[in-house]
This record gives C-alpha cells, sequence and structure tokens, in this order.
RNA sequence: GGCGCGGUAGCCAAGUGGUAAGGCAGAGGUCUGCAAAACCUUUAUUCGGCGGUUCGAUCCCGCCCCGCGCCUCCA
C-alpha cells in the first residue's frame, strides 16, 4: 500500500506524492515566540516532526518551512510591561523554542523564517490582493474581503454564503465591513512597533505571513501544509483566500491538521492548574525521550491524553526496547542466520511500514515493534537466534528509530538531572565496571555479605545491575 | 444552531463484516546464594445503549446517551 495521508480540504485518505516527483514541500505554521511553548504546542511539532522522517524514510526530498511569529497583539503586550523592545523579548522566546525543539530531538526545519524579516513580502502580497480588488481598507488598517474569494470556507466545511455583507463588527478594536473579514494590514498606534507601507504606517496581520513566506520559500503550490485543528480555521481557511486570490492557483494540495491533546483527560489550562511547559515537565524529571514518544505514540488524528501514568509507561516502553537491544549486542552467539528470525524482522518491518504508511499511525507501528522484539526474546532464549540475526535486528530498532528517535539516552539532559536527584552521574563507566568485578569475585568467594553491599551501594547511584547466564550487565535507572 | 471528532480491558491505544494488535499496570512462572533486573505466560465471550440490514456486526444504517473541538486568541 502506498503512502496515503487524512487531507482536510477534501475529508479523504489520499495517496502522496510530491508535485515535482522529488521533493515535498512543507509549510508548518510555528510557534508565535510570546512565551515558553507548552507541552500541548509541541504535540503539534512533534507530529511534523514525525511526518518529515516519515517522508525522508519514503525516498522524498524535504523542503519544510517553518514561520516564527515574531510580532503580534501578545508579544507587543508583553514586551511593553517588560519595558522591553520586541526584538529584546522575542529573542529570548524564540531561543528557549529551538532549545525546547532540541531536547525533543524535533528536526529543524530547512528554512525557518520570521515574520519581521519579511514584512517586504507580505506588503507585496497585499499590494496583489488589491490590485485584484480584493481589500478595503478602514480607519486606517486593510482587509481582506471574502466575498471576493468564492472558495471560502472550502477547508474548514463551513459555508459562509448567508454572511451578510455590511454589517459592522467591532473586533479586535478594528472596524470590519464583514464580519468573516480579516486583517492584512493593521494600523499603526501609539506605541506600537511599525513598518511604512504604500498603505500607511503599521503592522501585517498574522495570516499574511504564512501566506507570503510560504510562496516565497516553497513556491506557489505547496505539497502539504500542516498545523493543529484549531488553526483550520480561520487561520488557513484565510491563507488559502489570499494565497489562491493572489495566484488562482491550489495554495496546499493536502492540509493535516493534528489534534490536541488534554491532560488527565481535561483539557490544559491555567486555571485547572494542569499547564504544562515542555521545561516544566523535564524540571519535574521526566525524560524527554520518554515526553517524545508519548506524544509520538498517539496518532496525530487522534486526541491524546497526556497523563503522568502514561508518561511513565513511556519511558518503561523505551526501557523495554533499549533492554532489548542491549541483550542483542551484549549475547554471545553461534555463527549462522536462523531464517525464521530473520523473516520475522523483515516481517516487522514490512508492518511497521504499512502503520506508517496509513497516515502515520504510529500505535500499529509499534505493535509491529513490540512483536518482533517479544518473538526475539524468545528466540533468544530457545537459541533460535544467531550471529547473523544480530543485523536483523539492529536494522529493525533502526527503522523504529529514525522515526521514534528515542532509543539513545538524552545527553545534557539526563546529565543534568543525575546530578540533581542523587550522585548517579558520580560514578565513570570504568568505576562501575570495577564494581561489578569485585562483586564477582565476592560471590566467587560466596562472601555475600560484601557482593550485597556492592549490589545496594551501586542501586543508590542509580545503578541497576542485572545477573544473567551469561555475564552482568549494568544500566543506569 | 452549523461543521467536525470520539466513546474498545485498571490506564493508554490499534483494528476488521466472520467472532478483539501493542504498551503500561496486575497475576503467575523462568533465572538467582537471596534478591533485583531481564525474559516468558496470562488478563475484554466482548468493543457506550437500543433497534435494523446480514448466514454473521465492535466494524454498515437509524435513533439515543456521554465526552470533546471549531464557528473571528489558540498546536
Amino acid at each position: 500500500m502506498p503512502l496515503r495521508f487524512y487531507n482536510t480540504l477534501t475529508q479523504e485518505l489520499e495517496e502522496f506524492h510530491p508535485l515535482d516527483g522529488k521533493t515535498a514541500r512543507i509549510y508548518t505554521c510555528g510557534p508565535t515566540v510570546y512565551n515558553f511553548a507548552h507541552i500541548g504546542n509541541f504535540r503539534a511539532f512533534t507530529f511534523e516532526d514525525i511526518l518529515r522522517r516519515w517522508l525522508r524514510y519514503r525516498g522524498w526530498g524535504l523542503k519544510h518551512a517553518m514561520n516564527v511569529t515574531d510580532v503580534d497583539d501578545k508579544i507587543i503586550a508583553n514586551a511593553a510591561k517588560q519595558g522591553k523592545t520586541i526584538e529584546e523579548y522575542t529573542a529570548n522566546y524564540t531561543k528557549a523554542f529551538f532549545e525546547d525543539a532540541a531536547s525533543l530531538r524535533l528536526e529543524t526545519p530547512e528554512y525557518v523564517v520570521k515574520a519581521t524579516a519579511h514584512i517586504p513580502a507580505m506588503v507585496s502580497a497585499i499590494e496583489e490582493l488589491a490590485a485584484k480588488g480584493c481589500t478595503y481598507s478602514s480607519e486606517g488598517s486593510t482587509y481582506f474581503q471574502i466575498a471576493a474569494f468564492p472558495g471560502y470556507g472550502k477547508l474548514s466545511h463551513n459555508d459562509f454564503s448567508g454572511i451578510r455583507s455590511g454589517a459592522r463588527v467591532d473586533v479586535d478594536e478594528y472596524e470590519k465591513g464583514d464580519a468573516r473579514d480579516f486583517v492584512l494590514w493593521k494600523a499603526h498606534k501609539e506605541n506600537e512597533p511599525y513598518w511604512d507601507s504604500p498603505f500607511g504606517k503599521g503592522r501585517p496581520g498574522w495570516h499574511i505571513e504564512c501566506s507570503a513566506m510560504a510562496m516565497q520559500y516553497l513556491g506557489e503550490t505547496l505539497d502539504i501544509h500542516a498545523g493543529g485543528v484549531d488553526l483550520i480555521f480561520p487561520h488557513h481557511e484565510n491563507e488559502i483566500a489570499q494565497s489562491e486570490s493572489i495566484t488562482a492557483k491550489p495554495f496546499s494540495r493536502f492540509w493535516l491538521h493534528s489534534e490536541h491533546l488534554h491532560i488527565e483527560s481535561q483539557k490544559m489550562s491555567k486555571s485547572l492548574g494542569n499547564f504544562y511547559t515542555l521545561r516544566d515537565l523535564l524540571d519535574m524529571g521526566h525524560s524527554p525521550e520518554a515526553i517524545r514518544y508519548l506524544l509520538a505514540s498517539v496518532p496525530y488524528r487522534k486526541k491524546l491524553n497526556f497523563t503522568f501514568e502514561g508518561l511513565k509507561a513511556a519511558a518503561k516502553s523505551i526501557e523495554r526496547l533499549r533492554d532489548f537491544e542491549a541483550r542483542v549486542s551484549g549475547t554471545k552467539l553461534p555463527a549462522g542466520r536462523v531464517e525464521e528470525a530473520a523473516e520475522r524482522s523483515r516481517e516487522a518491518i514490512r508492518q511497521f511500514e504499512e502503520g506508517m504508511d496509513d497516515d502515520l499511525n504510529t500505535a500499529e507501528a509499534l505493535a509491529a515493534v513490540f512483536e518482533y522484539v517479544r518473538a526475539m526474546n524468545t528466540a533468544l532464549d530457545e537459541g533460535r537466534f544467531e550471529e547473523e540475526n544480530r543485523w536483523d535486528a539492529a536494522r529493525v530498532l533502526e527503522v523504529f528509530d529514525c522515526v521514534f528517535d528515542v532509543l539513545k539516552p538524552s545527553g545534557a539532559e539526563s546529565v543534568r538531572q543525575g546530578a540533581e536527584s542523587g550522585e548517579a552521574a558520580a560514578l565513570t563507566e570504568a568505576e562501575i565496571e570495577a564494581y561489578v568485578d569485585e562483586r564477582a569475585q565476592a560471590k566467587k568467594a560466596r562472601n555475600f555479605a560484601r557482593a550485597d553491599e556492592i549490589r545496594g551501594m551501586l542501586l543508590d547511584k542509580g545503578i541497576v545491575l542485572e545477573d544473567t547466564k551469561e555475564r552482568v550487565r549494568w544500566k543506569r535507572k
């Protein structure tokens, strides 16, 4: 089965190929840098990361642009409150965002584009719209007139034909001609940053930045445009109206939207006290891999119930895979290759691919990996797994990890957490090995008191020993 | 009201017109000096409720109940 995505525009599962047959051109709505990004934001960004990785796995090139909205009402208000310029204010949160993204192992898009660095492109987009008669101005602001775009509503599947034009509705402190019209250029107000333009001093509306930048970097028709479900209307609808009014071509062939997440079955909100930024969770001692795993393990179109029990389960699931990886690489095996085990690895990869191809069904893909792991653990127990099968297992885990990317322990974070939570990071590998050897000697001499003492001491330092038939393995807890 | 999504074991969560993947937790076992860790086995006669279509429905249709999202802040 080919790679298929659910397209919000057509409400159908559609086979995906890039328009040019080689490179997928993707635009995703990035952060508005007025605060630290929360775990809900990262659900969407993790989905987009999985999307990137799977497209690449399927052999397509990637040209992915993501905007950083660094001028908007909240930014202006917050910056003013702190007595900072918007540049100073947003620089902090932009930096924080990419630090967070890195700890979740989110790949950086090929183009990260800041709104404030693309004002001229937005101005010329608005000029083109004006030239086509799609705009009007009111009290110094310029608006897009949705009556000028017949397809308005096709993405959100809303019928706006009944909207009365001419009704004046006061919204967002600006006057519009029609309830659904939206602002392209906001009139300058006292003490606010502004740019000069042919239609007066002011600043861009939110929607135009995405249209202008997407087309500048990726061309008139994108392959994929993605974001959270809440952006379907009005943001993405408005992007379509702007872009297609300019080009008369489809703005994006595929529209993919990720569902929101809930915290402990409740909507995340500050008043409920269940509002978590990524940094909050890391400070609580949760590993970035566990968070990434949890965010990625629920298929993106399904609401994700983010719970602390689920976070623990995610951490345990990763541990199971790492244990398997360690077992395979650390076990002495006879030369040869058991065909049954080899066949199971091919089957696992096939099922993994099938799941991912089916609109990024990560739950199904994960099941393929775990079924394989269980089968191979049994095969190892029963001696039906030989030297060459190591490579089969490595391949399965490699395929899994090029999408999920959770097998390698995080470096800086885990060291930092270890240092905070105790002395776990204090022992070097050589020291641990020395203790393990000493304990083995003590056991041989049937000095169990000393052996247990060492075991307990290591456990206190977060080192867990595994006595197996062949040898003693250890791992950091 | 309009548009849309969902209700599957203690929790998270796949799935198919022919009788329920996977993970976590729980229980049992293997291993072990004891333990831990690891590994294995096991856990839904049943898929919100009631009807209908069908030889057969969790999966199709209708109605109902419950939860959620969007309908000019928002991943």
